[in-house]
DNA sequence: GTCTATAATACGATAGAC
DNA sequence: GTCTATCGTATTATAGAC
């Protein structure tokens, strides 16, 4: 496992979420990773799409794990998902409005074109899915509600963060997170 | 106004919805709409970034007319939002999950990189955004909650709608339509 | 094994023939 | 005015030097 295969690896995460698949070119992703071109067909001898569903699945996992420690942080969900919708608005704002919704551009980009991303992005939001899921029914939900609920949050969150960046605002982050409190 | 004029920003409306605006090459636009190269740059002196911008623009207007008829549908807020979502459930699923969210791979493309683009898009979201506030406010909801709501179920849509098509199935956009029955 | 130089192709844009 | 052929520059991918 080489630092510099987990450096490529990140920069690609980050332009994927600020860019997108086709808009990011492999240039792009070795200048701002520092790693010479002839390395990148090294590592990642699938080329862009191999490099790319690695990103995404690296992805799926640092929000997953956010995700668990958000839900972990309150008892009631009523207040851990709301509270984590605000954390995404604070890292939405810090980032000037670059970062947000980490797969979101790829996976509609990919959604009719490439189902090798789009298999790894929907793997990504069932995986979230099911964290909020996993909360609900945790609370006492009904099995049947919580599934739903969580299919909304994630939905919520991917909606919200995409006018939050669209507007250069929070406030649809925000006034989501509020009227989540009311739902829950 | 010319009808090839016309077909090329049809076709281009199709193109990003489906694939975003770096996936779609303007040869790719001339060759679906049944134009030679020329006659864009005729048409479009600005090239693809003020075709783009016109196609935003029409699409902006064919959803607004869409969400109008969808409120004006019924008297009740409560059923016009989830019913609309319903019917934009169909739509996804005849285009086999190739349409919905018609500007959204285009607005997080060009969020932190076009802001020509993005002006476009924030203004097609905002007119959206409006239609169900407006739906509300006649329905005698207080004027704050009202911009919260409208902001919220173009969210929902918008997110849902990347769901459904990621996983090639509805049910987020049924989901979403069922809970916000719960909350309007 | 690690990287540089290059190939093959597609892009957006334009010049110039009709 | 309408379109075809072409330009310069991106892209992804690879071949081959160290």
């Amino acid at each position: 496992m080489s630092t510099k295969r987990d450096q490529i690896i990140t920069t690609t995460c980050q332009l994927m979420e600020t860019q997108g698949y086709h808009a990011t070119g492999l240039n792009q992703i070795l200048a701002e990773s520092g790693a010479p071109k002839g390395s990148l067909y090294h590592y990642f001898p699938d080329g862009k799409d191999g490099l790319v569903e690695e990103a995404i699945a690296h992805t799926r996992q640092t929000i997953e794990a956010r995700l668990r420690e958000g839900m972990a942080a309150y008892e009631n969900p009523a207040q851990a998902i709301p509270n984590f919708l605000r954390s995404l608005a604070h890292h939405v704002q810090a980032s000037g409005f670059e970062s947000g919704g980490p797969i979101t551009a790829v996976a509609l980009e990919a959604a009719s074109t490439n189902e090798r991303l789009n298999a790894a992005c929907r793997a990504a939001y069932q995986a979230w899915q099911k964290v909020i899921e996993q909360k609900l029914l945790d609370s006492g939900y009904e099995t049947v509600r919580a599934r739903r609920l969580g299919t909304l949050v994630i939905a919520i969150i991917e909606g919200a963060t995409i006018l939050s960046r669209s507007e250069r605002n929070v406030g649809p982050l925000l006034d989501a997170a509020l009227e989540l409190e009311a739902l829950l």
